[in-house]
RNA sequence: GCCCUCGUGGUGAAAUUGGUAGACACAAAGGACUUAAAAUCCUUGCCAUUUAUGGAGUGCCAGUUCGAGUCUGGCCGAGGGCACCA
């Protein structure tokens, strides 16, 4: 017997594969249909272990579905626009579609490699004028139902990218990408009307059900619904002001009006251009506002007018009205009503300025004096100090009827607030998808004519330009519509766009004419299950279901209303981290382990500093890089090795013995392969054993199937494991076997270890001339039945024995075994059993005085 | 501050959903084979006197139950999300 050659045997199959199109999908109306999409990869230049973890999982489910007998489609591409294209590009001065090509060929090699049921006809690229010509046309598309606009706003500018980040993109008032300190500027941009459908985004997250809570719980934050009211204040003072509109969640505090806040962006600030005081302040404002710190002490500024606001509940009340650093322009009007004693942020600003207020909530187990001191309370109670309204019952009453009062005194209305802003698309970059709009000489927009579409990204780019290197393209820039000159819109589409309707594209990636056909995605959409990274919940999965109702929006078009009917979200894998003395990061081959302290490689002297285990980084240099891995163990020892130690959805260590021990379990299962096969050739004779491998396989397809549909992928390898144990005590004992049985059990076990280690079950397959008819075994419920059980015997719920005998035996006979059994004289003797709970076929427990 | 999730051996984790806690693996210790090492195989796993046998035991404190890792309430701790959203 030979060694387990991983590299021949893996090379030969994914040969065979690829060469018989194994993988292939297309329309069978005659079959259930399985869409399995994985997150497609940013080619960066090599794939890293979140994508072999990430491919591996899908890869199960895959091969798994197909065994099952569903059409399965399991495509791959790559989102190949994106900054780091054209950072490289500039650096090593390199065109960044060259660049991103041998990426995508480089790691599209180490994808096949890990042996991946991927249909790699139906690949894509979002650089691809191929793909980005079809976008260009849904741009269009969604300017003609009005879903996009182009304004003027202030924007987040990420001042090392030189590019504007969408809300999303910033993350602690910093850009997600370069960490730089994120800007304000205020600039003409390309939005989506994506706040137009917060309350279906809403609602539809009640219909996925096979998405993870968490996931759902923060869209449902992000878009941040609020039911309240606008209350128009009236205003006097010596500004042209009549009144400021609020909006409020708590108009029943109204009694505590104390002052009236504003944004330094609201209209009235148009007032205060020349005044310098003010203009001082706004400076101030800005520039505390986006600092982390700023945030968390929260400090409150604000800037005296001199118009007053009038209580609409008590006119006979005068309020102060300020410009206030914490007040947001872009939600509701960009004006609040401070009511200190019930909010927090009123209150500071209030203590601050040392404005009067009062308490209008009391909590139930206070007095009627109660007074707020300290800090605000915004906790239920009932309504006190304000007239008319008092003794509601705060939430539950106040709220509706001060509404209800509001509106028949024409005061205020009824209104629900959504944070989710419109998505801001435009970038300032050169890579990525051109946006297909001119100017006319007066600024006009217009479209580029759909005849004249795609339009192309020009080659032979000056990278090193300042700004936007488009801008600086004349030849490109300038052109001729109808005889009339315009200029082209130089920004390009957020990357976020083209990984918004990739799903979609992958049902008919082959056809130029369309970006999709609708019977292709009638077939084949939803995506059945999605996989990916949770640091998608919000970005990527929030758009991708804003562009399916976009495109649906006003034509019904589409079937289904969610693109990913399934989600989930896999855990990252990790890995210790290392300094040297110097506090310089190092990576794992750069240290070595001398008894149980690590030094740096070829030195004794300098001792190795053991961070945290963190998610692998190029920063912190603890990644291990899959390809190497691979050479030395193999794609299904690394897939063994990746689905192994956590469950998918947490993070997991990544560990070198565990690595090791994958390696060489397979080259233990390879030995016993090949005592099952010495054996399958022998002759049956009389001694033979063939009830407990059957039972024994009947429940393993039990406990695998069961562990596949419910994503416990690490304890599917804990049953690969169990399945050889037991089968290497049953080879290596002397009976024989009954050989049908045998065979038969030896198939379907191998069938069983094939979604996780492809390749060596098809080898072994193949070995022993099974490889025919294969498909997923189905358990046989008669045989789960086990003739024999262990019965556990409890005395006042304490466990004392465990009796092996015959199932569906009553409390009588068992109570008789018991009796005879050498345990009950120490425990039963000269006792009286007050009470017998008696569960069949699984315990018995006897109450006694002690 | 608000919201979500999770606390099980030295470590990663299992537990048929209320019924034998620790499957499976990593690490460690002891042993076998070996001149030796590596590899391989076996055993052990917290406390009590050694195989046997007891006892404690799933973050802490109560509760429900014949029986709780699992259900309920409170507390403590860790991780994640949002963060002046009025």
């Amino acid at each position: 017997m030979e060694r387990y050659n991983f590299k021949t045997v893996e090379e030969k199959w994914q040969e065979k594969w690829a060469k018989l199109k194994v993988f292939q999908s297309k329309i069978d109306t005659s079959k259930e249909k399985f869409y399995c999409l994985e997150m497609f990869p940013y080619p960066s230049g090599n794939i890293h272990m979140g994508h072999v973890r990430n491919y591996t999982i899908g890869d199960v489910l895959s091969r798994y579905k197909s065994l099952q007998g569903f059409n399965v489609m399991h495509p791959m591409g790559w989102d190949a626009f994106g900054m780091p294209a054209e950072n490289a590009a500039r650096e090593n001065n390199l065109d960044p579609k060259e660049w991103t090509k041998k990426n995508i060929s480089t790691m599209k090699e180490q994808l096949k490699k890990l042996g991946l049921s991927i249909d790699w006809d139906r690949e894509i690229s979002t650089c691809s004028e191929e793909y980005y010509k079809h976008q260009q046309l849904f741009f269009l598309e969604l300017y003609e139902k009005g879903l996009v606009y182009r304004k003027e706003n202030y924007v987040n500018w990420d001042p090392i990218d030189q590019t504007v980040l969408a809300n999303e993109q910033v993350i602690d008032g910093k850009g997600w990408r370069s960490g730089a300190v994120v800007e304000r500027k205020k600039l003409n941009q390309w939005f989506f009307n994506i706040s137009k459908f917060s309350q279906e985004l809403l609602d539809g997250l009640d219909d996925l059900k096979q998405w993870p809570n968490k996931v759902k719980v923060m869209q449902k934050n992000w878009i941040g619904k609020s039911f309240g009211c606008e209350i128009a204040f009236k205003t006097e003072g010596d500004l042209p002001v009549k009144e400021i509109k609020c909006f409020t969640t708590r108009p029943d505090t109204l009694f505590g009006f104390s002052f009236l806040a504003l944004s330094v962006d609201h209209e009235i600030s148009k007032y205060f251009v020349d005044d310098k005081k003010f203009q001082e302040f706004k400076k101030e404002c800005s520039r505390t506002g986006t600092t982390e710190e700023a945030i968390a002490i929260g400090e409150k500024i604000g800037f005296k007018t001199n118009l007053v606001a009038i209580n609409p509940l008590n006119p006979s009340q005068k309020v102060p009205v300020f410009f206030a650093n914490f007040v947001l322009m872009d939600y509701g009007f960009g004006a609040v009503f401070g009511c200190p004693a019930h909010d927090q942020r009123d209150f500071d600003f209030a203590k601050k300025y040392g404005l009067n207020f009062k308490t209008v909530v009391k909590p139930d187990n206070e007095k009627d004096s109660f007074e707020v001191k300290g800090e605000a309370y915004s906790g239920p109670g009932t309504l006190i100090n304000s007239e008319f309204l008092n003794n509601l019952k705060v939430p539950e009453e106040s709220i509706v009827k001060t509404i209800d009062i509001l509106e028949e005194r024409k005061i205020g209305q009824k209104k629900i607030n959504f944070r989710l802003k419109d998505w801001g698309v435009s970038r300032q970059r050169y890579w990525g998808c051109p946006i297909p709009m001119a100017y006319d000489e007066d600024g006009n927009v217009t479209t580029i004519p759909k005849k004249d579409l795609p339009v192309k990204l020009p080659e032979n780019i000056d990278l090193n330009s300042k700004g936007n290197p488009l801008n600086a393209k004349t030849d490109w820039k300038n052109i001729i519509i109808n005889g009339k000159k315009y200029v082209r819109e130089t920004d390009t589409l957020d990357t976020f766009v083209c990984s918004s309707w990739y799903y979609l594209r992958f049902c008919s990636s082959n056809n130029l004419d369309y970006g999709f056909r609708q019977e292709e995605v009638d077939y084949w959409m939803p995506v059945d299950q999605y996989i990916g990274g949770i640091e998608h919940a919000i970005l990527h999965l929030l758009y991708s279901r804003f562009f399916m109702k976009a495109l649906g929006y006003k034509n019904k078009k589409f079937k289904f209303k969610e693109p990913f009917e399934g989600l989930f979200t896999q855990g990252m894998v990790c890995h210790e981290t290392y300094k040297d003395k110097n506090n310089n990061w190092l990576s794992p081959d750069e240290i070595e382990l001398i008894g149980d302290q690590f030094f740096k490689k070829g030195d004794k002297n300098h001792k190795v500093k053991v961070g945290p285990s963190e998610s692998m980084s190029k920063s912190k240099k603890n990644v291990i890089d899959p390809e190497n891995i691979i050479k030395s163990y193999g794609a299904d020892a690394v897939r063994l090795f990746i689905l192994s130690d956590s469950p998918p959805e947490k993070d997991v260590q990544w560990s070198d013995q565990g690595m090791i021990a994958s390696y060489k379990f397979l080259q233990k299962l390879w030995i016993l392969h090949n005592k099952i096969k010495e054996k399958i050739k022998k002759k049956n004779d009389n001694d033979t054993e063939n009830e407990t491998l059957e039972k024994f396989t009947n429940q393993m397809i039990n406990k695998i199937t069961n562990n596949l549909e419910g994503f416990n992928y690490n304890v599917i390898v804990a049953n690969i494991y169990e399945t050889y144990n037991f089968l290497i005590k049953l080879i290596e004992k002397d009976k024989n076997i009954d050989i049908k049985i045998l065979k038969e059990s030896y198939k379907k076990i191998l069938i069983l270890f094939s979604p996780a280690i492809p390749h060596f079950t098809a080898e072994c397959l193949d070995d022993i001339n099974l490889l025919e008819k294969i498909e997923w075994p189905k358990t046989d419920k008669n045989l789960l039945v086990e003739d024999r059980i262990d019965y556990v015997v409890q005395i006042n719920g304490k466990k004392r024995a465990i009796l092996n005998e015959s199932r569906d035996i009553d409390q009588n006979t068992l109570m008789s075994k018991i009796k005879l059994n050498k345990f009950s004289e120490k425990y039963l003797k000269d006792k009286s059993i007050n009470k017998i709970i008696f569960v069949k076929n699984r315990l018995i427990n006897l109450l006694i005085n002690e």
